[in-house]
DNA sequence: TGACAATAGTTAGCCGGCTAACTATAATGG
DNA sequence: CCATTATAGTTAGCCGGCTAACTATTGTCA
């Protein structure tokens, strides 16, 4: 997403305001200052993720199956859950399988389907991570 | 950005608070919903653009380029001014070169530099979409 | 039952983030 | 003045979003 680094001044509302009917500076400022404040969290959660190895994407889905009883769900399911298309999915899924985080095995019932389980490798990773996390999240938010 | 479809309800935060010391419920559900908002607010912006042909990164470019008062710049000051790499602003301004909406120009006094501007077809496109953004960003923020 | 529709997953190709490595040019300072 | 350092920009390769098109399987219903 983006920085925003250079949001707009009055100066340059202004310039806009003549240009353009219907600029309302106080939303436009809001807006902006929210979408900042998103995308400032947000990176600022990759970085932490970072410094363990994992990327936002990943590490969602390792949560998402960690809150499951038998660690373990569909493809289908985890994109629904995490908001994103199953190709996008596919790939994380994949970057998973590559590092051993979590493990995939075929469906007896519905040849189509997979079913995903976190490995203990995958479970030892939020066990390094989650601890930081809680108290950073904490802090971040004061 | 992650989308968050799936917040953790109170049984989720209660296993993870078993399993891990320190979670702070509060502080991650708001955390959580920020990240939330400022997604679906920079998604609703790129379904918003997308229906004039744009999207965020190039329409930031545009705009930075519009508040210069002879609609010109170099890559590195867009690059510092959207908050990405000077690599990341390569690939936006051919992008916009491909589309005609910026022009590339030699400096003469820095052979290392260009210095890049927007054209008439650029403006017209801000003009086209602008109109539409303002009341767009008001009617989001009530 | 057999054609058609729906569903699960993958692949290809585009986009726009990033870092690292590179070229070319400019600036500095001993 | 020349070696070194700093700066401008590009390229390659990784990541993770997306859509569209594809295969394979399952479900439905006339």
């Amino acid at each position: 997403m983006l920085q925003l680094k250079d949001l707009p001044d009055a100066i340059v509302l202004k310039k806009f305001a003549e240009r353009y009917a219907d600029v309302d500076s106080r939303s436009v400022t809001h807006f902006l200052n929210i979408l900042r404040i998103g995308t400032e969290l947000a990176e600022s959660l990759d970085r932490f993720l970072a410094t363990h190895g994992l990327l936002q994407g990943r590490w969602w889905v390792l949560i998402l199956l960690m809150r499951e009883d038998d660690l373990t769900s569909t493809p289908s399911e985890l994109a629904e859950k995490a908001g994103v298309s199953r190709a996008t999915m596919s790939g994380l899924i994949n970057g998973l399988l590559r590092d051993g985080l979590v493990d995939r095995q075929e469906d007896n019932n519905d040849r189509r389907s997979y079913s995903i389980q976190l490995t203990a490798a995958g479970q030892d990773k939020l066990d390094e991570v989650m601890p930081d996390y809680y108290p950073r999240v904490k802090k971040m938010m004061n």
